[in-house]
RNA sequence: CGGGGCGUAGCGCAGUCCGGUUAGCGCGCCUGCUUUGGGAGCAGGAGGUCCUGAGUUCGAAUCUCAGCGCCCCGACCA
């Protein structure tokens, strides 16, 4: 059926640069590891940011924006933060045809000039908390860049809050790794796990890393959000402190937090298929489009006018596109549509005018339905919302089912290659366990549970004892 | 950085081994006519630094050397 796009079952990997190529939403660009987002493409990321930055302000967040240039000696004032990210900076070494006289490192994440600059801010309990949120470009030189997943610029927003105190830190880190949660859930229709990252895998810098990881359709997880605890280890690096109630002088206490244009790479893994991108009716840009189809030149004005007639009360409503194309059949609009994943298609022919209907089919399911028009755009609003929890109903599904637990270290090795998923296992805490699934399978911990709840057990690698269980999978 | 593949029209490719007139094909694009309820048909047409540079030759997309770039697979990562 859909020319162009290879089978998920072919080539998982192919079908993903297929879909964004089909959907238009990206392509390489003539910098190496770098995209160009496409309107489409854009116009997603668009609802993402004007949906996270509602959720940010409601909790008191508010944005401001910092240079995309670091200092050199900034990037070293924290041993952890330069040891992860130095090897992965773009440097500037010259300006205005002069060589520095210190490099520009291109930001790969903000933590060290933003907290240089909270230094300035910061001299009293009553300038705190700050909750600062930027909307930004970074730049990481990967080796090994995919679309959406992983760019040598890529877009993302960076939260940086300042505290007087660790619960005060710590609770803003959960509540903005809630925040994702409910952003991923309700309006990506991700299910998703929360937790905390490993030692190995945490932010470098950070004292622990809370992440959501939701899983694509090939049962590959794929981290989507983080949101760190960063505890004293910028306010020490910057030598910011205030003074508290009681005069005393104090380090501030630090949280980062990030989403990025992955999240897009995220949709189409979780929900597309083999015609095409299939999007959540809450992030997608065109909601409806109307096809208007005529036999005769007669026909096809009063085709076109009808469509008009017949969305005049959407404005505002619902963002829609009329598809009067003369150029196209209506097979081609049909086609086409379905492969940029506009979530519903109106098909409107004389036949159906006639009976004071239209066609109402879903991207989702194909499912087609007549529908009376006086009950037409009650009809729509209502399916869109069926739409977007049915999308989460079936990715909930395809998690579940390939989610278990495992107890055998062999099995566990077998199952990861085959036919994959997430694992519930026991780990008794050690790195050399942990890098062991990385060596034998190419899997990591992806998550640590928040809470301490479960049964108490062995670890599946060395058998010592482990308090409760950790999610393992392979990722992208 | 290691392994593989590839640079020829907007896109996908053939031609290269074995040098030879005016470099082809499909899709797309433009014009016209017929079409239009699941990717239309016919006719005409536009579109090329054959990645770059040097060399060999009467003659290079094709041979030689050097360089550049991209994609895919691994190690690093949101």
């Amino acid at each position: 059926m859909a020319k162009g796009i290879t089978k998920r079952s072919e080539d998982y990997s192919k079908w993903y640069l297929d879909v964004i190529d089909a959907a238009q939403l990206a392509e390489h660009s003539a910098v190496k590891g770098c995209m160009v987002i496409k309107p489409t493409g854009y116009a997603i990321w668009e609802h993402i940011q004007a949906n996270l930055d509602r959720l940010f302000k409601e909790t008191g967040h508010v944005n401001a924006y910092f240079p995309l240039f670091i200092p050199e000696n900034f990037m070293h004032r924290e041993a952890q933060h330069v040891e992860g990210f130095a090897p992965e900076c773009a440097v500037v070494t010259h300006g205005g045809g002069k060589k520095l006289d210190e490099p520009l490192f291109v930001r790969p994440t903000s933590e060290t000039i933003i907290w240089s600059t909270y230094k300035n801010w910061i001299q009293s309990y009553r300038d705190l908390p700050i909750l600062i949120n930027q909307w930004a470009n970074v730049v990481r030189w990967e080796m090994r860049t995919r679309l959406f997943l992983r760019t040598t610029e890529f877009l993302w927003q960076e939260g940086h809050t300042a505290h007087a105190t660790e619960k005060e830190a710590v609770d803003e880190t959960l509540l903005i790794l809630g925040v994702y949660r409910t952003f991923a859930e309700e309006y990506m229709a991700a299910p998703v796990f929360t937790g905390i990252k490993t030692e190995k895998e945490k932010f470098a810098g950070a004292v622990r890393t809370y992440c959501i990881e939701a899983m694509m359709q090939d049962y590959k997880a794929l981290q989507c959000g983080t949101s760190h605890y960063l505890g004293q280890n910028f306010a020490k690096a910057f030598d910011v402190t205030f003074q508290d109630e009681q005069s005393k002088v104090r380090y501030v206490y630090a949280t980062s937090w990030g989403v990025s244009t992955r999240l897009i790479g995220a949709l189409i893994m979780m929900h597309s298929d083999d015609n095409g991108l299939v999007l959540p009716p809450r992030l997608a840009p065109t909601k409806v489009v109307v096809v208007p189809i005529w036999k005769e030149d007669a026909e096809r004005a009063a085709m076109k006018q009808k469509a008009v007639d017949l969305t005049r009360d959407w404005k505002g409503r619902i963002p829609y596109k009329i598809d009067d194309r003369d150029q196209y059949r209506p097979g081609y609009k049909f086609n086409e549509w379905e492969k940029r994943g506009v979530p519903i298609r109106i098909e409107m022919g004389p036949k159906d005018v006639a009976q004071n209907q239209v066609i109402v089919v879903r991207r989702d399911t194909g499912e087609k339905i007549a529908v009376p028009q006086y009950s037409l755009l009650a009809t729509i609003e209502a399916l869109l919302e069926k739409i977007q929890k049915d999308l989460y109903a079936r990715a909930l599904r395809n998690r579940d089912a390939n989610t278990f637990t495992c107890d055998e270290y062999k099995e566990l090795i077998e199952r990861l290659e085959s036919p994959g998923g997430f694992f519930w296992v026991h780990w008794c805490g050690q790195g050399a366990c942990e890098e062991k699934f990385q060596q034998d399978a190419k899997a990591t911990i992806r998550l640590q549970p928040i809470e301490d709840g479960g049964e108490p057990g062995a670890c599946i690698v060395c058998g010592a004892p482990s308090a409760q269980r950790v999610l393992v999978a392979k990722s992208y």
